[in-house]
DNA sequence: GCCAACGTTGGC
DNA sequence: GCCAACGTTGGC
């Protein structure tokens, strides 16, 4: 049976993270730790496959949108920074109970919009309202994103590889 | 900087 | 198990 491909959307604060950031990364790759949201994780753990797209959007920030796209190049595993008391992602109940609930994943930039698509952009077209991420009060950081959205965005994204 | 919406915590 | 209080997210 052919391998469906999923489609995604990972928020993350441009002044911490930004796509610009992925792209200068080494071999354009990052861990997506720090997900301390348990649906959120639930969906890099059990439903982000090798492969899958992501869409990139920078949140609390001027302006705010989707700036590229990048694929899971890693599936789920268990995020070191849960343990590590020097980081601000340490979960020190998980290290106490030696359990660590959190996961990463690794993502590669795979495309760069040669015009971002600014949530201003996304909320004008209709076909796009049901979006989870412009919700109001929507704060899930790891969104699924329908097959039929992500085709829309690149069409308005005009894509080059990045 | 404001504040609404949300998820989590903890007292009961 | 309820729910008020709290801390955080994130658009504006």
């Amino acid at each position: 049976m052919a391998q469906q491909k999923s489609y995604w959307l990972m928020k993350s604060e441009p002044e911490v993270f930004s796509f610009f950031d992925l792209l200068k990364a080494p071999r354009k790759t990052t861990s997506w730790e720090g997900v301390r949201n348990y649906q959120a994780r639930n969906l890099m753990r059990d439903n982000f496959k090798l492969g899958d797209l992501v869409l990139f959007y920078h949140s609390n920030a001027e302006p705010t949108g989707i700036f590229g796209v990048c694929q899971v190049t890693k599936e789920a595993y268990p995020d070191p920074f849960a343990l590590d008391p020097k980081s601000k992602y340490y979960d020190a109940d998980a290290k106490k109970k030696g359990l660590n609930p959190w996961v990463a994943v690794d993502v590669k930039a795979h495309l760069k919009f040669t015009r971002p698509v600014l949530r201003d952009d996304l909320k004008k077209v209709a076909s796009l309202s049901d979006m989870l991420v412009l919700k109001k009060g929507s704060r899930l950081s790891v969104q699924p994103v329908k097959e039929r959205e992500f085709k829309i965005i690149l069409e308005l994204g005009q894509p080059v590889s990045a």
